[in-house]
DNA sequence: TCTGGGGTCCTAGGACCC
DNA sequence: TCTGGGGTCCTAGGACCC
């Protein structure tokens, strides 16, 4: 293993792929929103200045948005996901040893001249995808954190050998892995600084964080405990969930947005090329509004066999929906689990499955997968899913395709 | 009017077994 | 009188991440 880790950071990601494709979007402040266009995800630098934090509610935002000229975007998934590929595509460029962390971070194992390797990085990646992106390189991936903050305030590259004055100077709360939960507790016990915890009795921090805790602080110490992870495990859950764009009451229509979710989510298992072995359905009211009636509840559904067919999961799905709706509700949002997870590959049927009927409808499902993929999601669905989908999400603010659909295809003059 | 979505890991406690 | 203990599995909930 190579003495280095490094961390590879896409700066406010989702505003740098508008970026990308609208110029005119640079030095001007952006944001770009959740799904539902609720709240912002993304800031680009102008509007961190400005003080607005993430996670902020963009109702709320209106007044600022106005007197400082915000553009605000709805987010588009497609274009982030394929500008993400090409990032760590030119990453491995550099080393096989690439853990893709997160659609815009990934660690990298490095050995060598390291200061230069990064600045060469982040100079290949900024001119093949136009994305800028932040390396931080330390012994450990809780050090490479810290070190690639820095280096996202500074020159873009921090190389990160004996970081106590930095640890000194840095709240515990902003360590990778403290959330605001920990960070009081820990307050309250007097630790302030990263410097303080790291320097702090092993055996207290196991009764008081448990074994991640311990995990952390011998990270922080340059033992690394968080080893590269190359090849990761297959996924145990997907889910699909959506916050309506309207309150939504009628059974037919949670029955629509179930059956979207559930083919979806099926869609995607299949892609992993896994089958699911449980169906679960969730509910729930919106619970921003206490004045009104709530309820949130969930229903299991076990399949008798690993299933990803798309009819199968939908069916189940709408058979948990039948048992979960309650009238004289509001439904503000649902979703679709699919857990107990396994390999597509391995054939497991019992005395009464239809063979035929089976690979006919594997056929089908790979058809419909194949148009969709071509043509976009929604060319090709089930029935059941509705076609008005007056319940849908708002975005109104996309940005186009790009990337990823003939007629979004940048137009030059 | 308007507050995201998709994951993972750990722990504690109960059920059950021999 | 004296009432084990270790192991496994499951589940719910907590905490965190991006």
């Amino acid at each position: 293993m190579p003495p280095w880790i490094a961390l590879v950071d896409c700066n406010n990601f989702y505003v740098s792929c508008e970026r990308v494709f609208d110029p005119r979007l640079r030095d001007k402040p952006v944001v770009v929103l959740s799904n539902n266009d609720g709240c912002v995800v993304a800031r680009s630098n102008e509007v961190k200045t400005l003080g607005i934090p993430m996670g902020a509610p963009v109702f709320k935002l209106r007044s600022q948005i106005q007197a400082h000229n915000i553009q605000v975007y709805s987010s588009n998934y497609t274009l982030y996901g394929d500008l993400s590929r090409r990032v760590m595509q030119t990453l491995e460029q550099f080393t096989p040893e690439v853990e893709v962390y997160s659609i815009d971070e990934a660690f990298l194992g490095l050995s060598g001249d390291v200061d230069a390797i990064a600045t060469q990085l982040r100079q290949t990646v900024q001119q093949w995808t136009g994305i800028p992106v932040s390396v931080g390189v330390a012994p450990t991936k809780t050090l490479a954190k810290v070190a690639n903050h820095i280096a996202t305030k500074s020159t873009g590259v921090c190389v990160l050998e004996t970081p106590s004055t930095v640890l000194a100077d840095l709240p515990v709360g902003e360590l990778w892995g403290i959330g605001h939960r920990l960070s009081d507790r820990l307050h309250q016990q007097g630790i302030e600084t990263a410097l303080q915890l790291r320097d702090v009795e092993l055996s207290w921090v196991r009764q008081q964080m448990g074994v991640v805790g311990v995990r952390l602080v011998q990270e922080l110490r340059g033992i690394s405990c968080l080893p590269l992870d190359l090849c990761p495990a297959p996924r145990k859950s997907c889910c699909m969930s959506r916050s309506f764009g309207r309150p939504v009451t009628a059974i037919a229509e949670l029955k629509e947005a179930v059956a979207t979710y559930a083919a979806r989510a099926a869609a995607k298992v299949r892609r992993d090329e896994l089958k699911a072995g449980v169906v679960t359905v969730f509910i729930t009211t919106n619970r921003f509004k206490p004045s009104e009636p709530q309820y949130s509840n969930s229903a299991v559904v076990q399949l008798p066999q690993p299933e990803n067919d798309m009819f199968t999961l939908v069916q189940a799905a709408l058979r948990a929906v039948e048992w979960l709706y309650r009238p004289g509700y509001q439904y503000k949002k649902a979703g679709v689990l699919l857990t107990e997870l396994s390999p597509a590959s391995v054939v497991q049927t019992d005395l009464f499955s239809n063979l035929a009927q089976q690979e006919k409808r594997e056929a089908l499902m790979r058809t419909v997968d194949s148009l969709n993929r071509q043509f976009g999601v929604g060319t090709v669905f089930y029935a059941a899913e509705g076609i008005e989908k007056g319940w849908q999400m708002r975005t109104m603010l996309r940005s186009p395709g790009y990337t990823t659909r003939w007629g979004d295809l940048l137009l030059v003059r």
